[in-house]
Formats: structure tokens, sequence, C-alpha cells
RNA sequence: UGGGGAGUAGUUCAAUUGGCGGAACGCCUGGCUCUGGACCAGGAUGAUGGGGGUUCAAGUCCUCCCUCCCCAGCCA
């Protein structure tokens, strides 16, 4: 609701919802969500989601959640249920309302039956490719279809037979008719029902013939009584026709259509088929692979409803094509986990330091801040001893211009401990630095020296002897351009996929409160960036992803060189 | 060459319906800070796709043009 302080910008469903309420055209607001289960949900859906379910509910009224499940041969139950997870994880809820298109079979049947009975309505002989021939083009006008003017009697007779199983697929379907010569190719004749032999998940057996979704989805609107039927741009064209079954059926309340522009991101694909196509060909690990921009990929990835709610409201809603930047949707994240994610320090590519002047087989223990940002995280224990470790990334031994973290004979702070400075360090054959030697000062314990000195940075640690191993996994984005859909003469997107998505860390170290951490939850690993459990973790071994980095100034600067 | 849509900072969207074109993100400065994070302050960026017209006044109304997107599934 509008209720959190940002105000958001309105826009042009909104405003057409509020005139609607205003003089009273509509009592209450109904909209739906409407989907085929024949995949995952993606942050595409996650856009429209928002929209229908979000001014329903800032109307007060009510959002249906409907299976469009007219086409048996794509759909499947496992669909059906990951949808309605992700639906329930986003945060939003139907309640009662739940609804299948197939649920309304036998009343579009009755009502096919009206529309033959009118004379609006046949049955057609014609193959598949003969419609299509018979169809016309773009600029030219199509040819009535030689059945078009069979009897009502014939007709009645016909489309029982085809309801009865008596014809092979393919081999009639039932036609609306309207004007071979309509400018707007859906007005001509469109197929309302066709003969398909497949097992429904739903109705089983039990019919061999299926509506079309435009013969569907009107009067699926109109059953339940909705008032705005909200899609996307490219069912503009269908609208004459959606409200053409409207107009001709015996219908009182006439939903009606409003098309807004479907999201893009970069270097994402957002259609059904390629990310199809990314799972069957086992390029990513399953629809829920953290690289994925389907909601239980951003799940797995540590992304939370939150973040992608307030993605979906700040990209607005209008009918102009776009793209927004991938850019956009990490702040969001960031955005909501720097006020969530409690603390925590990890490691991912340990370098070990000898503390030379901090006795051996001695430790204490460092009492640490859960969110340094809102005291009611609480704090935690942490032990300090002689032999701890530090990222790689953190130390060079020959440090170039900005580079203020460790070098030999410098000062840094320890996050939450003491001052170090580097006495010395080891390499191995390749000259590859294997340890530090470093002394504390003593005096700056908690992080504070009594002289005021400050160091430049402060690095995060973890303590050697207790910390836990874990496998880390650093995603980054799937495609390598911004649009992965622009590629040469023959390739496909798939010629842009980015071989370092997905980079796995052995042998990190993380902070020993981390073995409690649970899936679901996100943390802050300080300085780095934010990561949450998967479900791949084993006792023995967890698992961390990485949702999304911190902004790192230091990798800026680097980057520009 | 048919029909349906869309053009406003780099990006995504606003503009009280004809009244001095704004916000967020990004970018650049500087400040602050025990995260090179967060936060704070400041800054740059637009002939509102183009021409013509109406008007005291046009992103908004009229007109001509340009560019881009969608449509020829018995998919949704």
């Amino acid at each position: 609701m509008a209720e959190e302080g940002v105000k958001k910008s309105s826009n042009f469903i909104r405003e057409i919802i509020k005139k609607d309420l205003e003089e009273g055209r509509v009592k209450e607001v109904v909209t739906r969500f409407p989907t085929e289960p024949n995949g995952y949900l993606h942050i595409g859906h996650a856009k429209a989601i928002t929209i229908d379910f979000g001014l329903a509910k800032e109307f007060g009224g009510r959002c249906h959640l409907r299976f469009d499940d007219t086409n048996p041969s794509k759909e499947e139950q496992e669909y059906v249920d990951s949808i309605m997870e992700d639906i329930r994880w986003l945060g939003w809820e139907w309640g009662s309302h739940l609804y299948f298109a197939s649920d309304y079979f036998e009343k579009l049947y009755e009502w096919a039956i009206y529309l033959i009975k009118q004379g609006k309505a046949f049955v057609c002989d014609l193959s598949a490719d003969e419609v299509r021939e018979y169809r016309g083009a773009l600029t030219q006008p199509g040819k009535e279809s030689p059945f078009r003017n069979r009897s009502v009697e014939e007709n009645l007779n016909l489309f029982e037979r085809m309801k009865n199983g008596e014809f092979p697929d393919g081999s009639k379907t039932l036609r609306a008719k309207i004007n071979m010569s309509h400018p707007n190719i859906n007005m001509r004749d469109p197929v309302m029902y066709r003969i398909l032999r497949a097992t429904h998940h739903r109705t089983g057996d039990k019919w061999c013939i299926y509506p079309t979704y435009d013969y569907a989805h009107g009067q699926s609107d109109a059953i339940e009584g909705i008032t705005h039927s909200i899609c996307t741009l490219e069912f503009e064209d269908h609208r004459p026709l959606y409200d053409w079954f409207v107009d001709n059926l015996p219908i009182e309340k006439k939903p009606h259509q409003y098309e807004f522009a479907r999201l893009n991101l970069t270097y994402t694909v957002l259609s059904k088929r390629k990310l199809l196509a990314l799972v069957q060909k086992g390029i990513v690990s399953g629809w829920d692979d953290p690289r994925m921009p389907t909601i239980a990929g951003f799940r797995r990835r540590g992304f939370t409803p939150e973040a992608i709610r307030n993605f979906c409201e700040a990209v607005g809603v209008a009918k102009a094509n776009s793209t927004v930047d991938l850019a956009f949707l990490e702040e969001c994240l960031r955005d909501e986990l720097n006020k969530k994610a409690p603390r925590r320090m990890a490691v991912l590519k340990p370098l070990k330091v000898t503390i030379e002047n901090y006795p051996e087989g001695e430790s204490e223990e460092l009492e640490i801040s859960n969110n340094p940002e809102d005291p009611s995280y609480g704090t935690r224990k942490v032990k300090f001893s002689r032999s701890i470790y530090i990222d790689r990334d953190d130390f060079m031994v020959d440090p170039p211009p900005k580079f203020f973290r460790l070098a030999p004979q410098r000062e840094v702070r320890l996050r939450n401990a003491y001052y170090l400075t580097c006495t010395g360090y080891k390499t191995d054959e390749k000259s590859e630095v294997i340890e530090i030697m470093g002394k504390i000062d003593p005096a700056t314990k908690g992080g504070w020296s009594p002289d005021g000195r400050s160091p430049k940075v402060t690095i995060h640690w973890v303590n050697a002897e207790d910390c836990i191993e874990s496998e880390i996994r650093l995603y980054d984005r799937l495609f390598l351009k911004e649009n992965p859909d622009d590629v040469e003469e023959g390739k496909d997107f798939l010629s842009n996929l980015n071989p370092d998505s997905l980079k796995v860390l052995k042998g990190c170290k993380l902070e020993p409160s981390l073995k409690d951490a649970k899936l679901g939850e996100v943390y802050q690993f300080e300085r780095v960036g934010y990561f949450t459990l998967d479900k791949d973790s084993k006792k023995e071994c967890l698992v961390f992803n990485r949702a999304v980095t911190l902004k790192d100034t230091w990798a800026k600067i680097q980057k520009k060189r």
C-alpha cells in the first residue's frame, strides 16, 4: 500500500481504476493473475503479479489466481505447484479465489452452442494449412471458408460429434463467424475449439476438444466477475476479439482488458521458451538455479520478496517497451538487505596471519554487533587468537596507489578487534604469498586507539582455530551482452552466455556462528556481499550463495585502469 | 504496402490534464564513518523524435512526417 512514506508515482491503470470507482462503473475492483502452467514464474511475472494483486489490494478489492490451462499438451502439475509457491512467497494471497480455465470447459461449451445457434460460429473442415492460406496476409484480405455457411443444425450436430470424439485430431475446428476481410487478422473467423487428444492435468481424458485462449479468456473473466483484466501489450490487438465474444454472449457485466508493457532486463532472457532451453540443455542446474531470473532462482540466490516487490513498484507501469538495467534490481536488493541482513565475517580466499605478539595457546572473546545500524539485532561473541585468516585480496606485497589495505609495514584495523601492522610475509617457490606475520597494538582492543590515530581501512578476518569451512558460490550475470539476443547471423542467444557466471570457491573460512544459518536467511558478509545458505549444504560442508556484492569502490578503481 | 501500439535526462518512470519540465537508479565532487558498505551534502545531463499550426502560454490541443515495437499458431 502507498502509506510507507515513499511516494509512488501513479500509472495509467491506477488512474482508470480510480475513475471507474469514482464514477460508479464498478463497485469493487476484481483483477486476476492468469498464467499458463507450462513453466516457472520469472521476474516479468512478478511485475504482472505486483500490478494485479497490488492494485486490487490498494483499492480494497480482490485478485484471483487463474491457471489458463486450455492446452493440455504443454501443461503440468509441477508448474501449478511451483507457481502457487512463488506467488505466496512474494507475499500475495488469493484466499478461496483459485480458479482454472478448465473449470469453465462446460460453460464454454454451452456458450459455443449458443453462438452456433445465433449463426455466429461454424464447424470448419479446413486443415491447419488451409486455414492459414484462407486467412490472407497482413495486407491482403482472407477468403471465406467453404464450410462457413453450414446450417445451424449441421453445425450443432458436427460440434457435438467433435466433442464425442468422432473425428481425428486436427480434422475440424469450431470457428467464430466474424469477418474474413477484417483488417485485424484476429477477427478473421478465429478458431474457438480444436480437436486434441491429450490428457489434461485436471480433466484427464474427459475432453478431446479444447477452447483456444481467445475463446476462453474473456469469458473466464466474465464468469469470475473480473472488472479489470490486465495483460501485456501483445494482446492489444486481441482486445476487439475479447470484446466480440463478451458482447455476443449472454453476459451482463462485461470485463475490460487493459495492456501494459512487459518487463525486460539487461543481461537476461525472459521468455519461457528460452528459459526452458537453458534448463533442458543443462546450462543451468534447473529452474531454481540462482542464475535464473525465475522467482525460484532469485529465492535460492538470496533475494527477498520485499526487494522484488520494491523493484516491481519502482519500474512503474507504462505502455512503452523498455529494458530495465539489471543493476537497478541489484540495488533494490542491497537497499533491502542493508536494513535487514545480520552481519557476519567470512573470508572467501583465506590467507593466514600469525600475530607474533599474541601469546601462543591463548585466546579471547570479543563482543560484536550483529548489525551496527540496528542495535536490536544484538551482539555475538567471536574468538580472537594468535592465528587468524584474512582475505588474499586485502594484502599486497607491492601495493599500487589508492590501495589502502594491508601491505608490509602498513597498519590496518581488524574489524571489531585490533589494529594490525604487517611485519613480514612468507612466499612459496612460485613467490606466492602463503602467510603473513604481523603484530597488533594491544591498546587498540575493540578497534580504537587512545592516541586517536585511525587506519585508512578496516579489514575483516576469522579466527583460525574455530572457524568453519564452506563452499561459496559466486554468481554473475548469465549473459555477456546487455541484450542476449543481439547475435551474429546464424547464432542464437546461447552464443552470448557468460562462461564465468558461476565461480565456486572452496575452503572458505566462516566465523563459527554461521553453522546455525538456515535456509532463507540472508547475511551480510562484511565488506563482501550478501549471502544465503544453499540447499546443497551438507553438515560437513555448508554451501553459501552470493546474492549480490556490496558496492566496491576499490573494484571500480581497478576497473577504470 | 493492412491493423494495433509507443516515442520526455544514460536508464526506468512522473508532470496537478494548457501554466516556469521533475524523481529514482546510474555518473561526477566533497563530507562523515571501525564495512573502500551505509549515510549526508553538492553537481552535470534534456531543443520533451522532427516540421508546421492554434494560444498570452503547448510535453500536453490540431496537422504532416520520422523511428521503434506487436500481429498472418488449431500457443498463451
